[in-house]
DNA sequence: ATTGACCATGTCAACGTTGACATTTAGGAA
DNA sequence: TTCCTAAATGTCAACGTTGACATGGTCAAT
């Protein structure tokens, strides 16, 4: 059977085939099944208005020639891109790729495709790229994650009124929508653990300075520690920035004092990894000579020998209420109040912390 | 200044100040330019017919008003959508990570974004999703990640004409053009270097064997073997799957053996992390009673202690040329020769390997 | 019989851009 | 001068869909 819309071929065109043979369109429907466009339309954003008879004859109509609507021509008409993005830091914790992957097949099961913009506070010309996605309507809403929370750019996007929900914001920011854990919980519960394995002198390695996250869980170190009645000593404080490689050079100073911590906890995974490795170089065995902790969980942290003790944050259900969030806001663009959604963070005891050793 | 798309408002109205003031058009910059809308278009579009004059003078507009086009309208009427599509494995290896990373940003200096599909061979519901996502003009091209490339999926991609590339395909499959990497020769120079510290017995970890990659690895493998003439066992081949958890258990068996291996060379870095943490559960040091190996060079390789020894494949660039080999197939839909471009597979020596010790 | 409520469906224009084609203008060759 | 060419710019419709609004028909209540 060819229909209407199909180019006839001669055998000499067949090769161009893809070129010459148009996707059928709502009208070439609308026509075959003898209504009008409008009546496609409602099919197939399953209107209510349809008598049951011609719904199923449309159906039909669609699947017979293959119909797939024009997301572009959908789009422009109804100013909505079915499109969300991500936007991350490239030097950011591999935990953001956890979340990311969640977010992905979450936004999915709503018809909503994901695209992760990397952003850098230093490249003008990204964050201007960024703006220009929130303009141009390319994007229907965008989850910013640290540490891109900081910096100018969510105040420019606000300003656009874009649909945006943050993840791990500061716990002080309320403008928009945003999912956090329990950051002052978890850095608590790992001190515990540690000081309860007998550990006394404990290494922190602190995290990027701007992310309220990285704050919190110090303190969360530093309330444990005073409840045990010890006194914080600012050596075993050291200024890393979430990365691998702080963690490594921070770890290496730690290891260097005259006398060094027994146990180190790194405020996210990544510079626990970083903490380890430096223990290697140093022929330091962990867990036996220096116990090692991180935070986040991320997918890594079981998969290594020892496996890293480390502090659970949901990439999974976060990712999933962030997506939930970003739809409510697009949906009823009304003033619905700013959620925001506090997770547990739950301590994972793996092997890399054990009781102090004897010869450390 | 007041621009005449702008609508005034009373004091009253200014809260919904970011709907009623739509962003500028096409046709605003073009009315206060004082040329008409397809000048415009042509200087957005960087086209070479406008006089230098009217070109600064529409420019200038454009910034004044802060511009920014429409991209669905563009695409509407283009047929462009200026997005790629990536299909990914959720089972699939850590390294894809990496290539989606580099693809990202790759894409991103073409001005086109990327989105990442989760393919899998049993959810015909997102089979269904990728390929209505090729119908319906949602994105100009597909890339293509092991393991999607096997079965049906590809065939009816091509079937629509829609551009694709494949990464890491068979290396008879011709079908559209792919990048990979040279999985035999690395394959044989592990096995080499393992051989050259002193092993004797050396087992195998092998992938998804619908991967040619798997196969090519095993062959490079076995070559080596022979060539030092060792007779290959198959007690020491274990048929894992390019998982992580696969990893864990073929290591298992193969260090329970009468007469276990002395290295193990996983054909991938997932199932080494896994061989590493079985020998760690087994009490076995890597890499002194053990040399564990890996193949890809995935990040988290040089991120653990020890770190691993593998085989790197170009992530970055690899991304890069199917890229760039995407944009190729989408600017001139032509007949240009299907291209395969293989990258070499380089030795990277960390400290997972070592000369076997004396205990084992 | 008249009214109105409600349902199923249709008409038409518009979303913002670009492609095909048309027009204007300047400059040089005949 | 006249003609021709090419550069600069303009006109207009179309891309495929949906929103606003219109129409005709059925049915129950008046």
């Amino acid at each position: 059977m060819l229909y209407p819309f199909q180019a006839e071929h001669s055998g000499v065109e067949l090769k161009q085939q893809n070129q010459s043979v148009r996707n059928p369109t709502l009208v070439d429907v609308a026509k075959l099944a003898g209504v009008s466009g409008k009546t496609v339309s409602r099919v197939i954003n399953r209107e209510s208005r349809v008598s049951p008879e011609t719904r199923a004859r449309v159906q039909k109509i669609i699947e017979e020639v293959g119909y797939t609507p024009n997301l572009s021509a959908r789009r422009l008409k109804s100013r909505r891109s079915f499109l969300v993005a991500m936007l991350y830091h490239s030097e950011g914790s591999s935990w953001i790729t956890d979340v990311e992957h969640s977010a992905v097949e979450r936004s999915m099961n709503d018809r909503y495709d994901l695209i992760t913009k990397p952003f850098s506070e230093d490249d003008s010309n990204g964050q201007r790229s960024i703006i220009d996605l929130a303009k141009s309507g390319s994007v229907d809403g965008i989850i910013v994650t640290p540490p891109c929370s900081s910096g100018y750019i969510v105040d420019e996007l606000i300003e656009l009124g874009i649909p945006i929900v943050q993840i791990e914001p500061s716990l002080s920011d309320l403008r928009v929508p945003s999912v956090l854990s329990n950051s002052r919980q978890g850095g608590f519960d790992m001190t515990e653990h540690l000081l309860s394995l007998g550990h006394r002198r404990i290494g922190c390695i602190v995290g990027n300075p701007q992310q309220d996250s990285s704050r919190e869980r110090l303190e969360g170190y530093m309330a444990a520690l005073s409840q045990a009645g010890i006194k914080s000593e600012s050596e075993l404080i050291k200024q890393g920035d979430y990365s691998y490689q702080s963690g490594v050079s921070c770890a290496q100073q730690l290891l260097k004092l005259p006398s060094p911590p027994t146990a180190i906890f790194a405020c996210n995974d990544d510079m626990a990894f970083g903490a380890m490795v430096a223990a290697g170089q140093m022929g330091i065995n962990v867990p036996k000579q220096l116990s090692v902790a991180g935070f986040d969980d991320i997918q890594m942290a079981s998969r290594t020998w020892p496996p890293l003790t480390t502090v659970n944050q949901p990439s999974s259900d976060m990712a999933g209420k962030a997506v939930e969030l970003l739809f409510e806001e697009i949906e009823q663009k009304s003033q619905a109040p700013i959620t925001q959604r506090v997770f547990p963070a739950k301590l994972v005891v793996r092997e890399s912390t054990a009781p102090p050793g004897r010869d450390s």
